[in-house]
DNA sequence: CCCGTGCCTGACAACGATGTCAGGCATCAT
DNA sequence: ATGATGCCTGACATCGTTGTCAGGCACGGG
């Protein structure tokens, strides 16, 4: 009698074609004859349902196809959590990039965290408005690569308690945690390693010097060389290198005026696929010493091998997505940087060494 | 006196630490001195309120650093939109599916759609899961790279109108869009280049035959040797290589057989590294001839250049993405597969002729 | 036999926003 | 002056869910 009106009720109101329209939870309270919360209690596992009505209306909702709407229950849930998180690359096609995502996903996945992942393309204007799109969405926190001048933007986000981590470059204007590779060092490791297989005469190519890693990895660089007692007032040094075409011109260039360098080390992949291309043009892969900074897919397999600086994306994308979780957690910690050592691996083309004469 | 009452009121209920408490709409009226509708309307850009009024809640928006809350207000929207897709890949790392990813994000972010992306890895439990996971929150749209048997499961959701794309691959147990390379047309273009390069002697090497664009692959290739009058049965076949490995492996059983080939088609990226690392050890490079399926990038700077069946993952994320906006946009055309055409690059080792003897 | 103690359960308000609708106030024609 | 016509505006219910809280029922001790 009372679970026939109730049922009246229902196919009134909630018209039942569950074909078009989406069950909620009064649906499936409904049909298990049972009230919406008990509903709520089994979706959520939560204790305090016998076994009898737990069955009941999970047979209802499997019998309706019902899903849990996460969004609407955030809403009024405490904490206000909604099991996602912005992350913002220079763009999810980078290999470098999507790394990083592959392993904040699988760190993440564990919590049933999914990733918004955006591409910054270097605009400091898509920085600002995608970080508004996200926080929009309400994400739980945020991972980004810096681009514009100053992060100062996110502050009130930021103090709101909205977890913030930084990779590959440090914030400016915010206090935040911020995970990079040891660039100035790694960059320092390249220097030194040409430097021990004999060569005096070297050459720095790199990427746009507005960009810290860029920065870092030239500061390391030319210290390594000073600290070694090199001259480094005439070296070859060309920045702003942003593609491999300008890179691969610049090299060329560098290479065919007098006294040429013996070995190159380039800050970044493009610039290192460049100057790659330079060398095979020039017929000098197997005359001029190349370090490159950042590993890529099949370094082994060129000719010779390409010795790099490799950075672990792998283990930056596993750090940002657990101080994220660490600060969800309730980590009060004051906001530090991780550093992620970078590592040099020989393939041949670093250890060559300079010509006899 | 009005006002006044309500800022007393405000400041009881909503304790005005903005710092803290992220602020709602009401926050924003009760500080503009206007009702919620009227910021609501403001903030989205509706008609009916005078500009006077609309620079007021604009001022107190910013002064609260108050930020529409997305998700809340599709709860009440009439449509449910709630601006995002979900996008399930093999792996977000993998350089064909990155490029699909940015294709689509390109696209839809035109339209303030945000991308969920996740990981398959090849698990058929995954994929019901992270599709689980996806409609959980309400997304607008899936786009998925099907591995497991069949894809009726999604079918209840499907026919409540959620749009469905499935790319690289056609769905199993369920009528919906899909946007695949042409790869049996591809595979075939491969053979006939090879033959036409005077080869008979050909050997396929192909991924896990229970993924079906491997075996479209295997099947063009086959298929088209046949039309040519080529006898396939004694031709080495080898299947099942999912990795580098593998295929490495297999590569030097091949050619270090009795009568090798001297080609070989390999239909996949990883397994097309296999086939170099194996012929570089044998110092056949130059020798027998390479055509791989899909491009990757230094293709063109290898020892010789490797020529490929390149496909194109923008083209097949726009189109994707695409299908899922006119499908949202109320298109009711029968679900249908697009093909993407393949492409043939040739770089060298696909243009090697067999050895004079 | 009565009352306290748990265990299940559901009614209800609330989360932050939008759709609906009615009311207030000028403006304009009559 | 008066009613009609728009334009702005806000009260209120509502979206789908969860937090709170109180009620019902069975059980055990006194």
């Amino acid at each position: 009698m009372m679970k026939d009106e109730i049922m009246t009720t229902m196919s009134n109101r909630y018209s039942a074609d569950p074909a078009k329209n989406r069950p909620t939870m009064r649906h499936v309270a409904a049909l298990a004859g049972v009230g919406i919360k008990t509903v709520s209690r089994v979706m959520n596992d939560e204790p305090g349902v016998s076994e009898a009505t737990r069955q009941r209306v999970l047979g209802a909702s499997q019998q309706l196809n019902y899903q849990l709407d996460l969004a609407a229950g955030s809403l009024r849930r405490a904490g206000r959590q909604t099991l996602s998180m912005g992350l913002l690359l220079p763009s999810v096609a980078n290999p470098f990039s999507s790394e990083i995502h592959r392993a904040m996903e699988d760190t993440l996945a564990a919590r049933g965290i999914a990733v918004f992942a955006a591409s910054l393309d270097d605009d400091p204007e898509r920085e600002k408005s995608l970080v508004a799109a996200f926080l929009g969405r309400r994400v739980d926190g945020l991972v980004l690569t810096p681009i514009a001048r100053s992060q100062a933007y996110a502050i009130p986000e930021h103090s709101r308690d909205l977890p913030l981590v930084f990779i590959d470059r440090e914030p400016v204007g915010i206090e935040a945690d911020a995970v990079v590779t040891d660039n100035a060092v790694g960059a320092a490791r390249a220097a030194a390693h040409l430097m021990a297989h004999g060569h005096t005469k070297l050459a720095y190519l790199g990427d746009r010097p507005d960009i810290q890693t860029a920065r870092e990895r030239r500061r390391g660089f030319i210290e390594e060389l000073g600290r070694a007692g090199l001259p480094t007032a005439a070296m070859p040094v060309r920045e702003g290198l942003h593609n491999e075409e300008t890179a691969r011109q610049a090299a060329l260039e560098i290479l065919t005026a007098q006294n040429p360098p013996t070995a190159i080390f380039s800050s970044q992949n493009l610039v290192t696929f460049g100057v790659m291309r330079a060398l095979k043009e020039l017929g000098a892969s197997r005359r001029v010493a190349l370090v490159g900074f950042d590993d890529f897919a099949l370094a082994d397999m060129m000719e010779p091998g390409i010795t790099v600086i490799a950075q672990h994306p792998e283990r930056i994308g596993k750090l940002a997505a657990q101080r994220l979780l660490a600060r969800i957690d309730g980590d009060e910690q004051p906001p530090q940087t991780y550093v992620v050592p970078s590592e040099l691996i020989q393939r041949g083309s670093g250890e060559l060494p300079p010509p006899a004469g």
